[in-house]
DNA sequence: TTACCTCGGTTCGCTACCGAACAAACATAT
DNA sequence: ATATGTTTGTTCGGTAGCGAACCGAGGTAA
């Protein structure tokens, strides 16, 4: 198995890397913290190499949304790089493991060199920005069905793993839709061969015929992932200029 | 009534707007005309005054969702910003009027500056994330009533105006929804005096009202613009640093 | 053993909204 | 005035998902 680690970290160009090593600490995270709070200032970032975070959004009515899912490919912190301090949401860790924890003032005082790190972190922003407006759009017009396919490759994306502990409740809250309304998809989804799942345990046993019952949104974002975050060296080939 | 401007223009330090200055020029967009179709490169930058431009997905199954509506208090162009050419989304004039237009070059080298112009677009960015997030959410648990009069508060703000040239079924598209459920509750805000319509023509008759027909979200997402996209120097005295 | 808690399975009636269709009112061009 | 297209009003059956409740199976602890 390749080392674990996060992909924006890994696309940096090693003296940029260089740089933030000492800062950066490996810290586990058990699954259901919260890393922020509504309002709460960021003090640090985090990079996820083998956990995921969801950002989510309560609301009056007592629902709750999830806007964002952030595994190995992202960061947690962005209100750092556009200076705005916190955010309105709520941060906490879906499937807990480890990350890279680095303090509010080495990243920024990298980004500030204007160099790779921002480059990237501007791309980054893009992705995120594509993932927001495709959850908005599958919320409001795609099936609990294909949500639910499409949330468990995600997670299986960010964690590099078939198998996640998680329960139907938890889904549920992510995906802001009742409990029982999981279980009769995870229920067919059994009886078709895609997932198995036992008390709070669950995993992919066909990739394939997970994807086939998803919607197109799974792809898209991928794809924007992917365009968005090449190494450094082949978007100054390919790249804006 | 006051000189109709752009909010993000506007809160510009002197010496960075008049940089701006001989670079922008101002257009009137068209109703309905499409100023970006999916992964169509950015060329120029618009910031509306009088207009209201949306940015939408279609999807595979051929429904259509607003992800993105922006009027005089931001900017269409953030690919620019970010470096990334195009999105793969399109971007379409929803009540014409007049906008400021400049280059993406031009928009590029103020921006290189390193001055008030990118401060104040990081700052943008994180209000139009915080507005795709509440709209991602509301999208999903919210009544059409809801979103219906949200929107129209939306508009509303947008153009500084009560009332404004918008069929049922444009409508309905922007929403995500039938145009006989528009009709339905249009007819519904008719009869209890809070708004009036006619022929593709419509008029908020009384904004309270409307307000409390309306969800939590335009007031979060308001709340956050003018947090984030107050003036430099206030920022600097409130702000991060 | 007994008790307790968590997790998943299942049911009930109910509501919001859908897709489709058709009709009526209005506007514009000829 | 007549024809044609646009906009809105209304209705129909159908369905996805809701909220609430209850049950049972599995784990944990005394």
């Amino acid at each position: 198995m390749v080392s674990p680690t996060n992909q924006l970290l890994a696309v940096l160009p090693p003296e940029a890397y260089q740089r933030l090593l000492p800062s950066l600490k490996l810290v586990e995270l058990p699954q259901h913290k919260i890393l922020y709070h509504p309002g709460e200032n960021y003090q640090y970032a985090y990079f996820p190499s083998r956990s995921v975070i969801s950002i989510v959004t309560v609301m009056e009515n007592g629902s709750m949304a999830e806007i964002g899912v952030i595994g190995n490919e992202g960061m947690i912190g962005l209100p750092i790089f556009l200076h705005t301090n916190y955010t309105n949401f709520t941060v906490i860790v879906q499937v807990g493991g480890e990350a890279y924890r680095i303090a509010r003032q080495p990243l920024q005082a990298e980004i500030d060199r204007n160099g790779a790190l921002q480059d990237l972190l501007r791309h980054y922003v893009q992705a995120r920005i594509v993932q927001l407006s495709q959850t908005a759009a599958c919320n409001s017009h795609h099936k609990i069905e294909q949500r639910f396919a499409r949330w468990l490759l995600t997670v299986r994306d960010s964690i590099q793993a078939e198998e996640f502990q998680l329960t139907q409740e938890f889904i549920s809250q992510m995906l802001g839709v009742r409990r029982s309304g999981v279980t009769v998809i995870a229920s067919q989804f059994q009886k078709a061969g895609i997932i198995q799942y036992k008390r709070g345990k669950i995993w992919i046993v066909s990739h394939q015929k997970l994807e086939a019952a998803c919607c197109e949104c799974h792809q898209i974002i991928t794809n924007e992932y992917s365009r968005l975050l090449a190494r450094q060296s082949d978007r100054q080939i390919a790249g804006y200029s």
